[in-house]
DNA sequence: GCGACAG
DNA sequence: ATCTTGTCGC
């Protein structure tokens, strides 16, 4: 087993001595044990196919953070995909479950996300991620693991590269190239605007290429992003800011 | 060997 | 991710 010489071994926060080699059937432990994770479920990604034949509910995910400690809140918030009105949102505190890796970034998302969905009182037809599907190193991004778990069909809208060469597509919205890594098309660079800066789609899991870049298009009718991921983000943040205001007022409270 | 590196 | 108001421009 040679792989001693990662140089970007992480350790998590409280990583014990790895005496065996637990955690991949759990939560990882270790960036190693991830990686196998990610190795182990990438195959059951299914990357072919138009998606759902009627999505009436679609769901937007993000995460922000406390600028100083793990803290988090984690949004889902279901649209419907014809009017983009909110459906039912569902935000839950957390904290990060792993640090902040580049390509293990699932790890530190993902349990919190899984709760977040688990409060809605009914499960959404797609999930639009904040984050890559396939434009990842080993082709399991976020969007793929959220998929995969759920079994729910998903999409990855990144707003900046990971991996992958493409070219700058033309300026008008709708406008798209291919993202290329290693000779394969792991995704797409797409305007979802005109002139305005494009978004990096790649599939999750569920559907092929095609049908995702038409959901996100569909999704962003005035803006850069998906009104899901602008939903999400607004939820998500605005959780935080009360969680923080209310917790200043205790300790405030605590030491009068 | 040296960077780059989703959020 | 987060630090961050007003401001220039269409």
């Amino acid at each position: 087993m040679p792989n001693a010489t990662d140089p970007t071994h992480p350790a998590p926060a409280s990583a014990p001595e790895p005496a065996a080699d637990n955690g991949v059937d759990g939560r990882p432990e270790t960036a190693e044990q991830a990686r196998a994770l990610q190795d182990r479920l990438r195959p059951l990604v299914v990357t072919t196919g138009p998606g759902p034949a009627d999505v009436r509910r679609v769901a937007g995910l993000d995460v922000a953070y406390a600028e100083d400690s793990d803290r988090l809140a984690a949004a889902v918030v279901v649209l419907d995909p014809d009017t983009l009105q909110v459906l039912e949102r569902s935000v839950v505190l957390g904290h990060a479950r792993f640090p902040y890796v580049p390509g293990l970034f699932a790890f530190r998302e993902l349990p919190s996300l899984v709760e977040a969905l688990d409060g809605l009182s009914v499960p959404p037809d797609l999930l639009v991620c904040d984050g890559q599907g396939l434009a990842h190193p080993r082709r399991f991004g976020l969007a793929c693991h959220l998929g995969v778990h759920t079994g729910i069909p998903s999409i990855g809208v990144g707003k900046t590269a990971f991996v992958g060469t493409y070219d700058t597509p033309p300026p008008h919205r709708g406008a798209a190239s291919d993202l290329v890594l290693d000779g394969d098309v792991v995704g797409a660079v797409l305007r979802t605007q005109d002139n305005v800066k494009p978004v990096f789609v790649s599939v999750g899991h569920g559907l092929d290429l095609a049908a995702a870049c038409r959901h996100v298009l569909a999704l962003s009718p005035h803006f850069r992003l998906p009104e899901t991921t602008r939903q999400a983000d607004t939820a998500c943040r605005a959780a935080l800011a009360q969680a923080t205001a209310a917790g200043l007022a205790r300790d405030a409270v605590r030491s009068d």
